[in-house]
DNA sequence: AGCTTTGTTCAAGATTTTTTGAACAAAGTA
DNA sequence: TACTTTGTTCAAAAAATCTTGAACAAAGCT
């Protein structure tokens, strides 16, 4: 019934040592923004890839489960750090990674930080509203100003994201011209 | 032997609703940046707080061990994000919070993410070693093009710090120059 | 329709991280 | 010195997170 054993000859090889090695770094940077370390093999694998890869393949040469791939694809695209390419004649999804840096960090900021950000400013206003309730009112006065110093950087966050996605490139207009080789990548 | 048995009268009490309120914003936070429950506990009530706390306090305040509170100082110190106040006549160490946002972040980064960061280079000249090995001679350029988006990145990536610090660094005005009631009790 | 391929979901298991508390150290006090 | 206070360390317990794989769904193919 299955002229072919499963996966052809050399798909799911063992990976190479510079592979293992890229993979390692991207499996690092994961956890360095509290994601999960098949997130970073899954992503790392894709950077290393010349072509689209297929979910099993993702699986096989990284030696994970499928829930894991799954999930992880789920999560990446969800990011926008992975793209699905349509390959005709293929039903199977092909995956390929963002490289855009300003892509990849917007996403992540939007997805795992604005949300509890923008939710900042009604919690502030809950507690207000608790305080109301404190008797000692010199306590009271200074946890209004506390609370006021929250609400600055709360402000202050909101307008550096802009600045620092400005700074990652897109917009041209505010590129330090000085530095800008973008010959390679 | 002791007059004033230990801390006076309503330190130990339990905290006020809108103190658990605030509190729980610093454990959302902490656990954005991936710092343990307990730290955003410990710098919440820190920064309720009208006068520096004691390590006992913030034992019994919020009901966690001894362990915790020590470690949890340990690494706040290390980021700069809470202070020794040395106050006379006092064996007990107490603390207060670091209030400047720029302060705080910086200490985080410089702790957090820098190393991370800064080792990158050596690594991806490591990855560029072994690619020497890889045979398909296509896929080695594949992947030599990809190293040098990775580099890219990291650059890029340093040269955003400062300019994150300076978006800090200007608003000075508004922050909290009424807190120097401390010295009470 | 029935069979296969492709991918998702989710409860249970595995792993990692965090918390606890008892033993220890350091330093003040009497 | 012996005793107390204050804080640290670290192995083990508890909790949180991640991974697995089997059951399921959706869609193509014959």
């Amino acid at each position: 019934m299955h002229p072919t054993p499963q996966t052809s000859i050399s798909n799911s090889a063992a990976l190479a040592p510079w592979e293992t090695s890229m993979i390692e770094m991207f499996v690092r940077a994961a956890s360095l923004i509290g994601l999960p370390r098949s997130i970073g093999e899954i992503y790392g694998l894709l950077f290393c890839a010349r072509q689209p890869l297929t979910f099993d393949e993702l699986e096989q040469r990284l030696g994970i489960s499928r829930g894991s791939v799954s999930q992880g694809l789920k999560l990446l695209r969800q990011l926008g750090a992975v793209k699905l390419q349509y390959i005709a004649g293929n039903r199977k999804d092909h995956y390929v990674p963002e490289l855009s840096m300003k892509r990849l960090v917007r996403g992540f900021v939007r997805d795992q930080f604005s949300p509890h950000i923008e939710s900042g400013e009604s919690r502030i206003d809950q507690v207000r509203v608790l305080l109301d309730d404190e008797r000692d009112s010199a306590l009271r006065e200074h946890a209004l100003q506390r609370l006021s110093t929250l609400d600055t950087w709360q402000r202050r966050f909101q307008r550096l994201l802009p600045i620092m996605m400005a700074a990652l490139g897109g917009a041209k207009f505010l590129e330090n011209q000085s530095d800008q080789e973008d010959t390679v990548i």
